[in-house]
DNA sequence: GCCAACGTTGGC
DNA sequence: GCCAACGTTGGC
């Protein structure tokens, strides 16, 4: 399993909209990089990824899944682009802010602080570890600490 | 709202 | 295929 990092702008789609989106999750729309887009082509049904909120909050909120494999972006006809479904999973108790990742040593080579404007991004499993600690979560078992 | 970083486009 | 111009992202 493979661990993720997507980010939106709250004012156009928020954690508090990814949740009323429900079980089925809906599609990650807009995606106009080939590279966020060729991620996406990796991701598997069940990975998990962190929702993180740009521009405004700046934070980490909660944890997503991926529900659907990478299908033609439905908000355009051009083939170039698809995306996955998400759906969420769980708050985090507690939003991990960038600062507070820029501040922690062993998260100097997240993408969010080297390829900061990548809105799709890898994220290593120590890094997913450490991340949900963080945040107040068991990054195996997605349970409060 | 500014601007740095960086991806994309298009002329040559 | 280079590179200047331009557009977009996103932190500050």
């Amino acid at each position: 399993m493979a661990y993720w990092l997507f980010k939106s702008e709250p004012f156009k789609w928020s954690w508090d909209d990814q949740k009323e989106a429900g079980e089925e999750g809906t599609q990650w729309t807009g995606i106009r990089n080939y590279q966020a887009r060729n991620f996406m082509r990796d991701m598997k049904v069940g990975d998990k990824g962190f929702f993180y909120h740009s521009n405004k909050g700046l934070e980490v909120v909660g944890i997503v899944e991926v529900s659907a494999e990478s299908a033609q972006d439905e908000t355009t006809d051009d083939e170039r682009w698809d995306c996955v479904d998400l759906r969420a999973v769980c708050d985090m108790p507690k939003s991990v802010t960038l600062k507070d990742v820029k501040a922690n040593e062993k998260l100097e080579d997240m993408a969010l602080v080297t390829s900061f404007r990548l809105s799709v991004q890898p994220v290593k499993e120590d890094e997913w570890i450490e991340v949900c600690r963080m945040g107040g979560l068991n990054g195996k078992t997605l349970k409060p600490l």
